[in-house]
DNA sequence: CTAAACCTTGCAGCAGGAATAGAGTCAACA
DNA sequence: TGTTGACTCTATTCCTGCTGCAAGGTTTAG
C-alpha cells in the first residue's frame, strides 16, 4: 500500500494541508516518513485513525494541547477524567449562552414594549409578575445631584455586582427604588439602585423580590423626563386615592448605544403597586 | 467633577487598563481628554455609560467591530437586527454544545459499558432501543483485506459523512453491517459501514434505523478478536436455532487514543436481533 | 519536454486581550 | 526640594487554531 502525500491525506479526511503541517509542527500527528531531501511528508493510511481521534476530541471541545497530552499519557482513567471535565466545561458554556439568550430576549422584549408604550406619559395599569433584583444602597440620592452622581451610584452598584459574580449581560436592565415612606411624602429620594436578575440566583444579601401585583405604570423617554414622570405618577396616585402598597420602582427598559455625546439615552418605566 | 485616569476608570468598571487602551486604539471608546505632553488619558465619568454598553454588548456575544458599528450607526432598527442575528447565533452555538455534550455522554456510557462488559466473549441477551445510523456502501469488503482496507472504507464513509454535514463528534461511534443473507450463509462480508447519529436528523439517503428488539450480543476487545467473535456469535445462534431477524451489526463501543503504534485500539459490540 | 498538480518553508493575519519592559509623571510626605 | 511609590505611557510579544500568500522545488501525466 502506497504512502499518502499530505494533499491526499488532507482530502481523505476533510482537513486542510496547513492543518496537517501544524499538527506535525506541534508533534500532535507526525507523518510516518519524511523524505530528507525534498522534505515531503508521507503518511500511512493507518494514521487516519489518529486523525479521526483528534477530530473527535476537537469536536468535544478539547484544545490541541489537551489532545496531545491524552495521546502521550495513554491512560484510560485520565481520558475519562478529561471527558468529565469537558462535560462540566460544556455545561458552563451552555449556561453562559443561555444567559446571553435570555438577555437578548429581554432586550428585544424591552424594545417591543418601548415601541408600543404610550408616548403621552399617562399612567396605565399593568399586572406584573414577581421579579428578582440585586439591590445596592449607595447612600447617595441619585436624584439630587444630576447625572454625574447617578453614574457614581451606578459604579458602586456595578462594583458590588461583579463582586457577586453576576453576568454583565444583565447590566442594561437597571433601576432605582424610591422607598414607600419617601414616595408617600412626595420626596424624590432614591439611594438604592438595582439590577434585574434571573430567578435561578439564590437569595443572598442584596437580592430582593419585587412582588407580583397590579401596578400603576408610567413610561417616559429620556432621563430628563424621569422626575416629571414621577411627579405625574404621584399626582395621579394621590388624586385618585389609590392605596400604595410597596416601593416605587424606576426601571430602565431600554438603553440605546450612543456615542455622539456622552449622555445616556434611556426609556423608563416608572411603577408602583396599588391595591384596588 | 474631576477627570478619571485610566486606572480609576478601569477599577470603577472592572476592566483592565490594557483593555481601555485597546478600546482607545480601535476608537471604540476614546478618553474625552488626552494630555498632549504626557499622553495621559482622562475619562469623564459619563463615559462609563458607553463602557457599560460595550460590556453589555460583549456579554451578548458581539465582537468589538460590531459594537463599534452599532455605536456609529446609532440606528435602533439595526441594533434590533443585530440582536436578532445574535440570538440565532447563540442558538446555533447552544445546539453545537448540546451535541458535544450528548457525545461526551455517549463516550462516558461507552466506557462504562466497556468496564462492565463480559470479558470472556460469551453471547448475552440485551434488549435494545431503535437507533439511527448514517450508512455508506463502499463496495469493498472490510473483512477480506485487513486494516488498511478497513481504513479506506472508513475514509469513504467519512467523506460522505462530512458531505452530509454531520458533526464530527459522532465519528467515534462507527460500525459495519453484515447483511442478513451473508450472515445466514456464515459469510464475513461487510461492505457497508455506518455512524450512529441522533434522532433529530431527518431521514435522507443513507439514513437507516436499526430496529428495537432483543439482540444477542458479544463483546470483544480489539480488532484481532472481531472475526473470532463473529464466528462465535454465528455458532451460538445456529446451534441454538434462534431465528435471526435482521442484519448483524458490529459496533465500535469505545476507541482509545493511541499513538505508540498506528493501530486502532477499539472495543467491539457484535449484535444481531433474534426472535424468541 | 512541458504543463499541471503538488509540495516545501516561512511569514502575516484574525480576536481580544495579557503580560512585559523601559521610561516618564504625579502626588504626598519629609 | 528631594524622594518615594503609585501610576501611566508606548511598544512589543504571546496566546489559539488555524487560513492565506509568496517564492521556489518536485512529481507525474501526456
Amino acid at each position: 500500500m502506497e504512502k499518502l502525500t499530505i494533499g491526499k491525506m488532507a482530502r481523505m479526511n476533510g482537513v486542510s494541508e496547513q492543518t496537517l503541517r501544524l499538527y506535525d509542527k506541534i508533534k500532535l500527528l507526525q507523518p510516518c516518513e519524511i523524505n530528507p531531501e525534498t522534505g515531503y511528508r508521507y503518511y500511512h493510511i493507518k494514521q487516519c485513525a489518529q486523525l479521526d481521534m483528534i477530530q473527535y476530541m476537537k469536536a468535544l471541545g478539547m484544545n490541541l494541547a489537551s489532545i496531545k497530552e491524552c495521546f502521550e499519557n495513554q491512560n484510560i482513567d485520565q481520558f475519562k477524567e478529561v471527558l468529565r471535565l469537558q462535560k462540566q466545561n460544556i455545561h458552563n458554556q451552555i449556561d453562559a449562552l443561555r444567559h446571553a439568550e435570555k438577555t437578548i430576549d429581554r432586550a428585544i422584549e424591552g424594545y417591543q414594549r418601548y415601541e408600543v408604550a404610550p408616548r403621552e406619559e399617562m399612567p396605565v395599569f399593568e399586572y406584573q409578575k414577581a421579579r428578582r433584583i440585586f439591590c445596592y444602597d449607595t447612600k447617595i440620592n441619585a436624584y439630587s445631584y444630576g447625572m454625574e452622581y447617578y453614574e457614581q451610584v451606578l459604579r458602586a452598584l456595578k462594583k458590588n455586582y461583579v463582586l457577586h459574580r453576576f453576568p454583565m449581560s444583565y447590566f442594561c436592565n437597571v433601576g432605582s427604588i424610591i422607598r414607600h415612606e419617601h414616595f408617600m411624602k412626595r420626596e424624590l429620594i432614591a439611594t438604592e439602585v438595582f439590577v434585574f436578575i434571573d430567578d435561578e440566583f439564590e437569595s443572598s444579601d442584596g437580592v430582593e423580590v419585587i412582588p407580583e401585583g397590579m401596578y400603576v405604570c408610567l413610561y417616559c423617554d429620556g432621563f430628563n423626563r424621569e422626575e416629571e414622570g414621577l411627579r405625574k405618577l404621584m399626582d395621579y396616585i394621590f388624586s385618585h386615592n389609590y392605596q400604595v402598597v410597596g416601593d416605587c420602582i424606576s426601571e430602565i427598559l431600554v438603553e440605546l448605544p450612543t456615542s455622539s455625546n456622552y449622555d445616556r439615552k434611556a426609556f423608563f418605566k416608572l411603577q408602583i403597586m396599588v391595591k384596588r
